[in-house]
RNA sequence: GGGGAGGUUCCCGAGCGGUCAAAGGGAACAGACUGUAAAUCUGUCGGCGCAGCCUUCGGAGGUUCGAAUCCUCCCCUCCCCA
């Protein structure tokens, strides 16, 4: 046990919006080991961007000797939670929701250790599957008021546009699962994003009235991005930490770009630089903020995906948008490499071309259309009408434009699109 | 169950018999400027070997020389009453 107190930890680094009774949970957290939780939703088969919030405080806090419980929704992700929803959620196959929650696990396990009993991951299907309806009601309902339920922001933006009774029950269900940990592990912290506000209150009025206990609730802030979009939503939908639904390239590439403003802030939240040398990037401008935006992209892709995948990445990166310096006193605590990085174009994404289909001589819109580097011919033709289609780093300007084996530099042909899309046409 | 409103291209939202691939805004994309940032300006934004053709306006039929626009049936959403 770490004589530094989390919670200080975690609100230097940002993850603090509303917390319920902050002095007494302040030095619970400080004097032992306290077993809380946070819930996942099952309802994809790869946690993304949106989760790492509440993935990161769990590491945080389970490194300062407290311990996680993962809590896959399985029951409830059969429900539907309606907070910050606009229209009701699609319900959920059980077999479905089994199969994510194993792979969310396996997420789970590059940040948060759940060897031995450091960690524990439950599906609450295990005690909302067999839920018999009257007992739950007499038990569980009649601690709930109606009246008040209906005054909360959620539902009541959802009274205008409907909201099924079905949805109405889950915050009951999550404050069951409460409970159920309470009694099951002694579970005495729930946290999680601050849309989760009020079921976390709930849960924690219910195991007060039910067991006469104090249990705590914390949330840390949705944050958004400075340009107001959700953190980690892209063009093409959200950032997935699964290397088959986004490349750690993608990924990587994803952190490099962030706003200007959100730098300091993302390297609080998703890195483990120690805070010191986090403050010092708020006042960074020009070369040396993009020195940390490369090392956030780095120490990112390094947490998700592994060192070796962020080194490719960057060398990757290094190919694409040329030479990066990483002098030794920015973010020092980082393992990225130093100096001048060398440029390696192994996680370029690139396509397989057959030489026979080269010497078509095939114009530059069909490759791009067919192989979906563009959505279509007719958008491949537009990019050159614009002037932002490259090969071999030289502008295409006649959308007539072929290609052909003279193309092939060392194997391949560099394609580029716009500014950011780099690609290589391997040829095989 | 009764009464009312509505479903339009990624989103919001105009159109209400031809001049509609469909106004306007947002998002997105490209170019210029930069730092793989932001802001700004300009352009693009259904598909196609593209001055032409093809497929779109909840679904299926019908009226008409001609329909997103009119009629019929069906599906879905919201509001009021029960």
């Amino acid at each position: 046990m770490s004589t530094a107190n989390v919670f200080d930890e975690l609100k230097r680094r940002g993850f603090a919006a509303q917390t319920t009774d902050p002095e007494p949970l302040y030095e619970l957290l400080g004097k032992e080991s306290v077993t809380f939780y946070i819930g996942f939703d099952p309802t994809s088969d790869s946690l993304h961007v949106g989760h790492l919030m509440g993935v990161m405080a769990m590491s945080h806090m389970q490194k300062y000797g407290h311990r996680p419980i993962a809590i896959v929704g399985g029951g409830t992700a059969m429900v539907g939670d309606p907070s910050g929803k606009t229209e009701m959620r699609k319900m959920m196959k059980r077999e479905t929701v089994v199969e994510n929650s194993e792979k969310l696990k396996a997420q789970l396990s590059r940040y948060v250790e759940f060897d031995t009993d450091k960690a524990i991951l439950v599906d609450n299907y295990e005690w909302l599957g067999s839920l018999n309806y009257i007992d739950f009601l007499r038990d569980i309902g009649r601690h709930f008021s109606v009246n008040k339920m209906l005054t909360y922001e959620t539902y009541k933006r959802r009274l205008e546009t409907g909201l099924s009774f079905l949805e109405f029950n889950y915050q009951l269900l999550q404050a069951f699962d409460f409970y159920m940990l309470y009694k099951k592990y002694n579970c005495r912290l729930q946290m999680g994003g601050d849309d989760q506000w009020a079921n976390i209150l709930a849960g924690a009025d219910l195991v007060r009235r039910i067991e006469g206990a104090n249990v705590y609730g914390h949330t840390f802030p949705l944050i958004m991005t400075a340009s107001g979009q959700k953190m980690g939503k892209t063009e093409v939908g959200a950032l997935w930490l699964d290397p088959q639904k986004t490349s750690p390239y993608d990924y990587y590439q994803y952190w490099v770009n962030v706003d200007d403003r959100d730098v300091a802030k993302c390297l609080a939240f998703f890195t483990f630089l120690p805070m010191d040398e986090i403050d010092d990037v708020s006042h960074f401008t020009g070369v040396e903020l993009n020195v940390a935006k490369t090392i956030l992209a780095f120490e990112a892709t390094k947490l998700t995906h592994g060192e070796k995948a962020a080194h490719e990445s960057l060398t990757a990166a290094v190919a694409a948008f040329g030479t990066r310096h990483i002098p030794t006193d920015i973010l020092p605590s980082s393992t990225i490499m130093r100096g001048s990085v060398q440029a390696s174009e192994k996680s370029i994404p690139s396509i397989g071309i057959s030489l026979s289909t080269l010497q078509s001589t095939p114009r530059v819109t069909e490759i791009l259309g067919d192989y979906k580097l563009t959505a279509s011919r007719g958008e491949a033709r537009r990019l050159i009408q614009q002037g932002g289609v490259y090969v071999n780093e030289k502008r295409i300007t006649n959308i007539e434009a072929v290609l052909s084996p003279n193309d092939i530099i060392e194997g391949k042909i560099a394609v580029r699109l716009g500014k950011k899309k780099h690609f290589y046409i391997i040829v095989k």
